[in-house]
DNA sequence: AACGTCGTTTCAACTATTGAAACGCCTTCG
DNA sequence: CGAAGGCGTTTCAATAGTTGAAACGACGTT
C-alpha cells in the first residue's frame, strides 16, 4: 500500500529544528502511534534526534509516552489548543472579509462552517441585507447530513471515517432530507466532481444553499455557504455557484501558507 | 538566590528552539492574536527570534499570519491535528487501565467523558461485569448540563464561557435535570470545592454516578465517571468517591508531564 | 517634521543541535 | 541457550543552525 517513505520536501525554512518539532506532530495524522525508531525512518531523520524532539514535545504535552510500551501518541495540549483555536483561530479571522464581499454582492447570507464531531457548525455569518434574507444563527450544530454545508464538508472525509460517524439512524428534517447511507454517498461523489454542494430545502425547507469547500493542508476545515430563500436563488444559481466556488478557493489558498507533506 | 529574581519558567529542557516554538503555540490561549514584538515581549525573547518561528510555525500551518494586520492567529493544522487526536489521542490510551481497574474494583461500569463544544462525550468506557450493568454508549453526546460527568468537566471552565456556551434553554431530561443557570453554577461551586460530581438520575433516571475531572495543563479535559443502579451505587458511594477521585488525580498527573506556562 | 513603534532583514559570534556510535535491555531466532 | 537484531537511550566532538543586537524602511501618532 502507500506506506508512504521519506517525506519529499525535507528541512527547508529557517528554524530547522522547530519545523522538525512541527513535522513530528503532523506524523501523527498518519499513525495514531509511533515509536522513535519508527517515526525517525518515517520521517528520515535520526533516531537520537526524533527521541529529543519527542521529549521536547512532551515536555509541553504535545504527545505523550506511554510509559510501557514506550511508543508516543498525541497529548492533551493539542485538545487545549483546539479550544483556543476554536474561538479565536485563523479561520474565522480569514473569512471574515470573503463572506461579507459574498453577502454584498449576491444579496443573500453568507456562512462559515467548520466540522464538530459528526456535525458541523456554523461559527460565522453575515447576512444579506435586504429585509427577506436567511438569518444563519452563530453556534448552531446541525447533523453532517443536514445540508449542503454539510455535504461540501463530509464529501471530503474519508469515507470509512464518515461512515463510522453515522452510527445512528439520520434524522429527516423534512421530505427532502438524504437519509439514505448510499444516497448520501452518491451525493457525496457528486460534490466531489462538482467542487460544490447545491440544497434545495434539504434541512430548512424553502431555503437553496450552495456550499464549497475549504482546505487547509490538504484536508477540508470547513465549508462557505451561500444560502437564501428559493425562488430568489434560482434566478442567480449560477453566478451563486461561481462565486461560492471561487472564493473558497481564494481562502483554501490562503490557508496553506505551505503543502504540509 | 543567586540569579536575577526573574527566572520564571526559561528554556528548560534539550531541544531549545522546538521547545520555544511550542511556548509560541501556547501563548494563543491567553490571547487569539499576537503581533510579533507583542509576543516577544511576553515570552522573553527577541523580536527576531519570535520572527523567525511564527514564519515557521506559519510554513506548516499551525499559525497563520492576516496580511493586513501582520498579526498572528492559529492556523488550521490545529484543528487538523486535533481531529488526529480525537481518536488516536493519548487520553484514551492512557485511561484505559484506569477505566479497567476501577470497572473491575467498583463492579460498575466506567467512562471517560471529554468537552465538545457545549456538551460533553462518552469516548470509552468499561463495563462493569455483572448482568445488571449502566452500558455506555461511547459516541453518545450529552449536552453540558446533563449528568455528573458534565458537571466534573464544565464546573472547571471559565464561568463566562460556559454562559456563552448556554445560549439557549436547557433541556430537561427528566425531573431531577437541573435547568436554572443559577442552580447550576451552585452546582458547579460545590463540585470545585469536593473534586468530585455526584448525580441522581439526572439525566437517565435510576441512576447514581460519580465523576471526578481530569487536568493536563491546569485545565479540564474531560472526566472519569463510576456509574450504577441507584440502589447498588448508595451502599458503596463513599468508595466510589474515594476510588474515582484518587484514579481522576493518577492520572491527571501523568497527563501533565510538566506544567505548561 | 520628529518621534515612536511596528515587522523585517542582516550578520558575526556563539552554542545548541546534530548524527554516528556505543550502550543496556528486551524479544526473537538459530 | 547463546547469538542476533530490535528497541529506546545516552554520549560526544564537530558542525551548522540559531541567536540577538543593530540597522532598516514603513506606518501612524504627536
Amino acid at each position: 500500500m502507500t506506506t508512504a517513505g521519506v517525506d519529499p520536501d525535507a528541512d527547508r525554512g529557517p528554524a530547522r529544528t522547530a519545523d522538525r518539532a512541527l513535522r513530528v506532530l503532523l506524523a501523527f495524522r498518519q499513525r495514531p502511534e509511533w515509536g522513535v525508531s519508527d517515526l525517525a525512518r518515517a520521517l528520515g531523520l535520526d533516531k537520537a534526534n526524533i527521541h529529543r524532539l519527542l521529549t521536547t514535545l512532551a515536555g509541553r504535552g504535545f504527545v505523550l509516552a506511554d510509559p510501557d510500551t514506550r511508543r508516543y501518541r498525541l497529548g492533551p495540549a493539542i485538545a487545549v489548543l483546539a479550544r483556543a483555536a476554536e474561538r479565536g483561530g485563523a479561520l474565522e479571522a480569514a473569512a471574515r472579509p470573503y463572506l461579507a464581499e459574498l453577502a454584498h454582492d449576491l444579496d443573500e447570507s453568507a456562512i462559515l462552517n467548520v466540522p464538530h464531531g459528526a456535525a458541523y457548525r456554523c461559527t460565522l455569518a453575515v447576512d444579506a441585507a435586504g429585509p427577506v434574507r436567511y438569518s444563519a444563527t452563530v453556534g448552531e450544530t446541525i447533523p453532517l447530513h443536514g445540508g449542503a454545508a454539510g455535504h461540501a464538508i463530509f464529501a471530503f472525509y474519508p469515507a470509512e471515517t464518515v461512515r463510522h460517524l453515522l452510527d445512528g439512524a439520520l434524522p429527516k428534517f423534512n421530505d427532502r432530507t438524504v437519509v439514505d447511507v448510499d444516497d448520501l454517498f452518491t451525493r457525496y461523489a457528486r460534490v466531489r466532481a462538482d467542487g460544490v454542494a447545491i440544497s434545495h430545502g434539504e434541512y430548512d425547507p424553502n431555503v437553496t444553499s450552495v456550499a464549497a469547500p475549504l482546505f487547509a493542508a490538504g484536508q477540508v476545515v470547513g465549508s462557505l455557504v451561500v444560502i437564501g430563500p428559493q425562488d430568489r436563488m434560482s434566478a442567480k444559481v449560477d453566478t451563486v455557484v461561481d462565486r461560492v466556488r471561487a472564493a473558497a478557493e481564494r481562502l483554501s489558498r490562503l490557508l496553506d501558507g505551505v503543502p504540509t507533506p
